[in-house]
DNA sequence: CCAATTTCAGTACCACTGACATGA
DNA sequence: CTCATGTCAGTGATACTGAAATTG
């Protein structure tokens, strides 16, 4: 008997494979974010800002479903690195305006090798085929399960 | 501008999905059987021992990637339950030899219901046919995944 | 004496909760 | 006064570390 073999009767579970897989993923891709001190959230804002613009601190954590109390500190952490730019709203001061700044664009574009090179290594043993079949059903996957009210 | 919708950059990262989905999934999953008082681990433990028959401790924590100190905690907690079996191999005895009861196989079917209803919700956007192709891709992923060394 | 297995206590990390200050 | 926003300290769950006890 293969000692190392998974139960075939967890194979056959969707979210038993999904979790486990994202957990290796996350964790793979944290192990390269850390050698500069950062972790997957800085890079959801720094993408976050790339494509959409300057947002309040607030709508960053509606769109990225991160919780307001830890988007303090990650937004804390890249203004101190020059990644951000932090500016009060002159309409409703309440707000703060967090902006992109070009060596915060330069940050993810370096981020965004780190995490091809996780994706990489998950869809080795996928074909070029099926890593776009792979890509747009785990879209869907990714559609459905997110909504958590 | 929608605030709710994702950055597109992030949605061309397989990592970031699948970790996001995985979570997503896992929390699905450990709401319902926190119903039971229990978590994932428990219902792994429950199908290798039903899949494979009876394990030494530390196999189970091999086979299943679980920190060894964790699954006595796991272990423990069937055991006051019921569901498993502890009993000191004869061969070795620093082993201790876990084994499935009735009661535990009782449970796994159980709870392999309530993976079922989760995996119902996280395919909903998928055919049928899709499903299938996303299983078979995702059985790769997970394999290309989990190995850690 | 050294290695393997199990077990326990303590640590680190992450996500969330609740309370507070500021301002609309 | 009320509501929204941002900030901070604290909590709970999870995973790992290190050491002790038992046995080979």
């Amino acid at each position: 008997m293969d000692l190392a073999a998974p139960p075939p009767t967890l194979m056959g579970i969707n979210a038993y494979l999904l979790s486990l897989s994202g957990k290796a993923g996350r964790d793979r891709v944290a192990d390269r974010l850390a050698a500069l001190g950062l972790r997957m959230w800085h890079m959801s804002v720094l993408a976050a800002l790339a494509d959409f613009g300057p947002h309040a601190q607030r709508d960053l954590s509606n769109r990225l479903g991160v919780d307001p109390s830890d988007m303090a500190k990650v937004i804390d952490q890249l203004a101190g690195l020059g990644h951000v730019g932090r500016t009060r709203d002159d309409a409703d001061r309440r707000r703060v305006l967090v902006t992109v700044t070009t060596s915060g664009r330069d940050l993810l574009a370096q981020l965004l090798k780190e995490t091809a090179a996780v994706d990489e290594i998950l869809l080795s043993g996928l074909t070029s085929t099926e890593r776009d079949q792979f890509h747009r059903l785990l879209l869907k996957v990714f559609a459905a399960a997110r909504p958590r009210p």
